[in-house]
DNA sequence: CGAAAAACGTTATATCATAACAATTGGATT
DNA sequence: AATCCAATTGTTATGATATAACGTTTTTCG
């Protein structure tokens, strides 16, 4: 028998994904959640923006826009970078995605329910992106940036390294 | 009488230029930094390189490829985008300059002594921009890193906000 | 319905960065 | 000084990312 699948995905709340977590329902969830945030905001969820964010969420790697915008003429003539980019801007508008600075790439949000700046750990080897909500490091630059009477309007945290599965790989 | 020029521009330390400073000074520390620290390591700051640098260092903003290219275009007929991008990797990998992802462009580096990410402050009104090296900041990243067992290679860290003179001068 | 707004299609272009290879220069070694 | 090698620069072309501009279609809502 195949071992579960690891049913209530917890890494979302700041850790990469076990290798065999049922990524179908991140993707699920992902949706789900952009769904309610639409509803409850009164925005429009389209077929190519759901499409768009279903592709990023193709993984937990980030996703460059012409990667989408090959994925997306596949199934969807007509298709050209404004297309995607107006489905991007949308999804970075709403929180349902963040871009990835140091990347020029974009990445899905699991916890979009509130408008916020990301922390990423980006793993130079698997390329996988976990994203954190730590409020000792937002909070630690915000009273630095404080002291020196700078206003905080948006952080850009981008952390690369290698990951705890790709460390244990390289020693074994 | 005029007042004094700021003679020894503290700030480099950290923080935004006074309005006032002797940014000449910063120009010439900068490029004595650059060659003291060329020679120490036996790096050839070539005359295209150094001008390069200068040019990054017109200012406390940073500065895009392309416009250095028009500046150095100016004195330096055949200049074309090689002969810059070339400039700013040997200053990058130097540590004389930083990269500012999140606007594709570059700054130069106040204390090129030991290479280090550098922790930014940019002014979304003035543009210019502040290096913090503020150990608080890296260990606490480099923390809650460790304990979600990923070793940290490289800093992102780039903060949009208001500077402190910018926000005087809106409510005045 | 009919007007207005939002989203999308389409074409062109702007902006940022690198590949590839030839020519030149700088500096060490005879 | 002549030679050689490696580093740097010149030159041309192209790749990669992103937006401008404007017309058409779809959705919304009175
Ligand atoms: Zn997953
Ligand atoms: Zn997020
Ligand atoms: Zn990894
Ligand atoms: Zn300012």
């Amino acid at each position: 028998m195949m071992p579960a699948k690891q049913s209530s995905p917890d890494f979302k709340k700041s850790q990469f994904p076990a290798k065999n977590h049922d990524h179908g329902r991140c993707i699920d969830d992902a949706v789900a959640a952009a769904e309610a945030l639409c509803a409850r905001k009164g925005l429009r969820l389209t077929k190519i923006r759901r499409r768009v964010l279903e592709m990023v969420w193709q993984g937990h790697n980030p996703v460059g826009a012409y990667e989408l915008l090959d994925r997306l003429r596949d199934e969807h003539k007509g298709a050209a970078p404004p297309t995607v980019y107006r489905a991007l801007e949308f999804l970075l508008d709403c929180g349902l995605i963040h871009r990835i600075e140091s990347l020029n790439a974009y990445v899905g949000c699991g916890t979009p329910d509130h408008l916020h700046s990301g922390q990423f750990l980006i793993c130079r080897h698997c390329k996988r992106i976990a994203e954190l909500s730590d409020d000792t490091i937002s909070e630690t630059i915000r009273s630095r940036a404080d002291r020196l009477g700078f206003a905080v309007q948006r952080q850009t945290i981008e952390i690369l390294g290698d990951c705890a599965d790709c460390r244990r790989s390289q020693t074994a």
